[in-house]
DNA sequence: TGGAATGTTGGAAC
DNA sequence: CGTTCCAACATTCC
């Protein structure tokens, strides 16, 4: 379920909601009493990166997908949903197995917009900016920093990695700026091709290093390691993924 | 069927 | 007190 583009799908289905009152809330969220949203009227839905957010006049209710996340227009699945919303005109929205926030401040004050990779204030600069404030780090760990690149995770990590021909484990301060630049803008562009495949159902099959054994440029075996703080799955040709170190 | 996976947090450990 | 590490959570698929 997660990464940007999968919230954006969702947000796209949802819009239809907006405008509409909250008649009845439910659901098994131990962190958010959820009857807050009832008899409210649900005045906007925004995304930022993988944060989906329901706005109401007062508050927004912030739903954070994580790895197993799903959710159900119209419909329900056997599973107690962890929030569910019955709208006045008998339409439903049905989350289950996510995080559920109430965020009671200005979502101005809370986020930076520049940073979420598929939104329309995205701001490449600023992000070559933050990126180059850590010299030491490796970028496969820059691109899943949220705040630099809100939405990204660990497919679009690799698949943009490879597409750069840029080795996970290079350095960010080892990468000359113009392939520096080069792989935030294809982040970007990523996004947007993850959004059309995925809604065609083709995602997988475009896969080209996430979850790959052999690379299609020369047919080495891929190699896959746990790298970066966060020990995630990378997927990568070492020859021909050039090592920035 | 056990294990792994598109993710994040909060608290323990140092 | 700051940083790092790891368990925990939740669900589906192979």
């Amino acid at each position: 379920m997660p990464e940007g583009p999968s919230i954006v799908i969702l947000k796209e289905q949802a819009l239809s909601f907006v405008g509409k009152e909250v008649v009845k809330a439910a659901g098994n969220s131990k962190t958010t009493n959820v009857k807050v949203c009832e008899n409210k009227v649900l005045v906007d839905i925004k995304s930022w990166g993988k944060h989906f957010l329901l706005c109401f006049e007062d508050f927004t209710i912030k739903i954070h997908f994580l790895l197993f996340g799903t959710y159900r227009i119209n419909q329900e699945k056997e599973t107690p949903p962890r929030l569910s919303l019955l709208f006045n005109d008998g339409s439903k929205l049905n989350f289950y197995g996510c995080s559920i926030l109430l965020i009671e401040e200005s979502l101005d004050e809370l986020y930076d917009w520049s940073a979420d990779a598929m939104g329309v204030g995205w701001d490449a600069n600023k992000a070559y900016k933050k990126v180059t404030q850590y010299p030491q780090a490796l970028i496969c760990d820059i691109l899943l920093d949220q705040n630099i690149f809100s939405g990204v995770g660990n497919i679009i990590k690799n698949e943009v990695l490879f597409r750069c021909m840029v080795h996970p484990e290079s350095r960010v301060e080892k990468i000359p700026a113009k392939v520096l630049k080069l792989v935030i803008e294809e982040t970007r562009n990523y996004c947007f091709q993850f959004l059309e495949w995925k809604k065609e159902f083709t995602l997988k099959k475009h896969w080209l290093a996430h979850d790959k054994k052999i690379c299609s440029r020369d047919q080495m075996p891929l190699a896959k390691q746990y790298l970066g703080k966060t020990n995630r799955r990378t997927f990568y040709c070492a020859k021909c993924q050039k090592v920035y170190a």
